[in-house]
DNA sequence: GCTATATATACTCAATAAGAGCATATATAG
DNA sequence: CTATATATGCTCTTATTGAGTATATATAGC
């Protein structure tokens, strides 16, 4: 036995059967903004419990989205796993999260959400949703009180005191709100909650992470691509980018950025706007896809700190 | 039922109940490299099932280590989790994966492994490793044959034809060693393989996850600072960085960042060196730590692409 | 006190990248 | 011809980076 053992294993300790139950957040662009697909009417993804025959995780997730919805997934990735205590009557839960994206115009039969009608504070391409930074200052000073390392974390969350906001931090910032009591499902709490859907269980907390993963994704991989139909325009790039990260960026310097690098090649074609000049198509650059996959690459958007 | 149905899930098919396994990785420093905490002669990582009366994952995963090993864990985090085929006998397991930090120094009674006796390919601090470069080069080359696409990726990985070398991309190199047939774990294969430690299982595979994760996590946290002494010289610091970032930095501007930064602050005291100058000590700013966990950091490291 | 040694600093310089602004060109609808 | 919405081109300033040269400081051993 080692003598420093500090947290016993006892004698009659059993290992947990548990179930894993594989959630998919899938997420697509559509009117320029981020948004979830859904079921039970914004408040549960598509999921299920690993089978006998999946034969590793993600392709049962995946055959579980196909099953669920018939689409098709572009840039996948794992988020994170955790145990979910045993509600009721089954077996210990462990979840396995993936977040997926779907390419824009894909048609399929689940409800479409903005991921900002969940959270309304981490979009902030316009002045609209200033007010409601403010309310959020106001409650996060009333809880920090006189707890200035409280303050501190808020403040470098937020953006508050002259700190930047940093949109890869839409996980912390949730869980601070959580904290703070200033969501629904801090469950203690009943006083007036900030606006913004909810989710079942701990579905939000699961948004929150896989926003702040795509944010940090698009930054260096050309994850963008499989969210942006085929051909599209710069300024449909920008766009999208700008939806993601919740930030508006300067026209000029986007372009000039996406360019020197050779991630995308112009088509022979245009986009007709109702009005104005047509815009030229580009592409997602088939040479160079392999290649940025790997090592990477550094989209524009803005810089955080 | 849903039309573009896929992947049907058969009317008789079951969830599947299993066992979570908690891996962990536990890094540390030592003699200027980065070395995993082993058991088995360096073939497993400390490990164990969930157990009941595990309230989370991560609590699961401490709870085993400290039971291992008696030691305290710095920055923790979650590698990646998969489904691992039932061997022989037992229940389908899934794996969950942890890397830690262990400070330099902690007492325990593991066997410390060099990352590197693993993967020799990956410290490119001297000029030692670049034999073995030039070996890979060659079987790559051979592997690749004409298949342009593939020698592309051969290249873009390994920084091959003027492509630089991108230290986070262990894993991605990793695989493709293990595509090519140039690991023992590719079982098909019995040529000739590269020189390098193997590990039971997958858990080499995990352990080029981590080395990539470590090696993308410190450029932008101060996870380092939980390998280090509590009290460091700038050049411990420094020696650490391209201890895990397997390259070299100039000094001085290594100082220049670092300090710019308000991530450390001198303390009274100095480190006296067998020979030499007595070396400044510091510490990491308690102040500031708060908020650099949180916004993040921008430790130097050799630029990526 | 001198020398070898290993460390800590200071300062310069060129190349680049990033942020912000001004101006102009092009195509369409009405 | 005008209003409009897009696409481009170009110029600044400032910050960041990578690399180099030189010097200062403290110790051990002779």
């Amino acid at each position: 036995m080692i003598s420093h053992l500090t947290t016993p294993i006892p004698q009659n300790a059993q290992p947990v059967l548990c179930e894993a139950e594989l959630v998919a957040v899938l997420v697509s662009i559509s009117h320029n903004t981020p948004h979830i697909l859904t079921l039970e009417h914004g408040n549960s993804f598509p999921s299920g419990p690993l089978m006998v025959e999946h034969r590793s995780l993600q392709k049962g997730m995946r055959n579980w989205v196909e099953h669920q919805t018939g689409l098709k997934l572009g840039h996948t990735e794992q988020l994170y796993t955790f145990a979910d205590p045993p509600h009721g009557h089954g077996h210990q839960m462990v979840q396995i999260s993936y977040m997926a994206f779907i390419r824009q115009n894909s048609a399929h039969s689940l409800a479409e959400r903005s991921i900002y009608d969940y959270f309304p504070w981490e979009d902030r391409r316009d002045a609209a949703s200033c007010p409601l930074l403010h309310v959020i200052a106001t409650r996060l000073k009333q809880w920090a009180a006189d707890n200035a390392q409280r303050w501190q974390r808020c403040a470098t969350v937020f953006g508050l005191d002259n700190h930047a906001w940093n949109d890869e931090l839409s996980l912390p910032r949730y869980e601070l709100l959580w904290e703070a009591g200033l969501v629904p499902e801090s469950s203690w709490q009943n006083g007036p909650h900030l606006p913004g859907l909810s989710m079942h269980r701990d579905y939000r907390r699961i948004l929150a992470t896989a926003l702040s993963r795509m944010r940090a994704k698009i930054r260096y991989t050309p994850a963008v691509f499989d969210l942006l139909p085929r051909q599209f325009t710069l300024l449909q790039l920008q766009q999208a980018m700008e939806a993601l990260a919740g930030r508006a960026m300067h026209k000029q310097n986007f372009r000039r950025l996406v360019q020197q690098q050779k991630l995308v090649s112009r088509t022979a074609e245009y986009d007709f706007p109702p009005q104005g000049r047509p815009a030229q198509l580009y592409q997602f650059s088939p040479e160079t896809a392999e290649h940025c996959y790997l090592a990477g690459t550094k989209l524009p958007l803005p810089a955080i700190s």
